[in-house]
RNA sequence: CGAGAGGACCGGACGGUCGCUCCGCGGGCUUAGCCCACGGGGAGGAAAGUCCGGGCUCCACGGGUCGAGGUGGUUGCUAACGGCAACCGGCCGCGAGGCUAGGGAAAGUGCCACAGAAAACAAACCGCCGCGGGCGGCCUCCGGGCCGGGCGCGGUAAGGGUGAAAAGGUGCGGUAAGAGCGCACCGCGGUCCUGGUGACAGGGCCGGCAGGGCAAACCCCACCUGGAGAAAGACCAAAUAGGGAAGGCCGACGGUUGAUGACCCGCAUCCAGGACCUUCCGGGUAGGUCGUUCGAGGCCGGGCGCGAGUCCGGUCCCAGAGAAAUGACCGUCACCCCUCCUCGGAGGGGGACAGGAUCCGGCUUACAGGUCCUCUCGCGCC
RNA sequence: GGGCGACUAACUCAAUUGGCAGAGUGCCAUGUUCACAGCGUGGAGGUUACUGGUUCAAGUCCAGUGUCGCCCA
């Protein structure tokens, strides 16, 4: 099984973002918010927002999006195919571990993901 | 050895596994593309702050003056600069060296609180000194003499006091007391000479002294500046709506009796018109491509220059992302700290500031630890 | 990426041309009341965000740094 991440398993516009926010489904942990919400496509598509407030420097905020994106791309294969999953830092000032990162992904996006269900009953068909 | 000054530089190294991106070459497929294999490139000295200057792009543009903003010793360097170099002046340091917005206050305006007599036209509070008349006290050889405080007129700027600052400083002379009033040295102003491209420096002569500070207050002088910024800008270009042109179709109702077929009705053709169809054109949104990395470029050698730099030759191609790559996890070896002890090992811990977004030249700010060179002062030894 | 602004007592704001940093609210003490509120009296509280410079003197002028906020899209 290939870990790969390419460009196409990345939300690139502000309507993939919009969509997600708007219809989307939440769950929150230590180290993450998820967003999930079906994308249409056959392949699992990552996007992130980590933002100013969590870390004021440059290098600190881009450990956290590389660290968010490793935990997507080796555990893409345990998520659910066809959907979007935005990752958001759930604390500022946040300095995440590989492990930790990779369990609550995986959790807390199941966990969005049966509240989609419950939420939109028909779509699950 | 200790204490310091200046400058240059590094910013862990090697390897493994899984990934990202660009370039080259080859191959495959369902061929605007996607995938695979191989080789190569992939953050910094500050990439940062955005404080200056330029390249580049678009807009504006006849010239001059005014305004506004900036800069401010001189000479150079540079594409340019508020940068840099050398030099000059001032201040600080025993010294190596450091700091320096460092033009003009005899163009004008303004400000100088409190204190103080007085803060810029100069003047005189306490003082000091002289003269005048009067008062009191003491002495007396009865002529007067001495002392005291007060008043009036005048001299003075030495002393006191205030202040950040009060009409050069020190010494000697001089005087009723004083004062550049006179003299010497220092300072200052003018003028001439010499040296220097120059800022300035040195010297001669003359003048007894002109005159406060603030221009990072307004201002004057000299010089500089058009505006916007890559989200600049150029090109390609879906879907939908709308605009224009041509053709088709309709032209049944409706068209001052629309025109023609002499006239009327019908009919035919044509025209106007049309909410329909096709094709084309231009604008243009999403989206895409370019701009976008070969450049005031790096390295090596040589020439010129004190230097900043510059010229010549050789050589190299050295990040180009785009919801935004350069990562994640390990291992070994160096470095530093702690603990243990069989003094050489074992165990544990640590490694800063910080991430390109159009590109350069500077400035400023942050920074663990470390290397090298030159110089100064002190102590000791030879 | 680019262009601007603010920072003064615990809070909200003043401070003329540079000349002793103030006001209101709050806080503390005390009086009044059986008690509380209110009111009266007195008081404390400041590195003027920070670091330098100009000046006799800086909250004010100049430069740098930090934090917060706004605008362009």
């Amino acid at each position: 099984m290939k870990l790969r991440f390419r460009p196409h398993h990345r939300m690139k516009s502000a309507r993939d973002f919009a969509r997600a926010y708007r219809q989307g489904s939440r769950a929150r942990g230590a180290l993450l918010r998820v967003v999930v919400v079906p994308n249409g496509l056959e392949h699992t598509r990552l996007g992130l927002s980590v933002g100013r407030s969590v870390w004021r420097h440059a290098v600190r905020r881009n450990r956290v999006r590389r660290l968010f994106r490793e935990a997507f791309r080796l555990e893409r294969h345990a998520l659910p195919p066809g959907i979007d999953v935005v990752l958001i830092p759930a604390e500022k000032a946040l300095e995440p571990t590989l492990e930790r990162t990779r369990r609550e992904l995986v959790g807390l996006v199941g966990k969005a993901w049966r509240r989609y269900g419950e939420k939109n009953p028909a779509e699950r068909a």
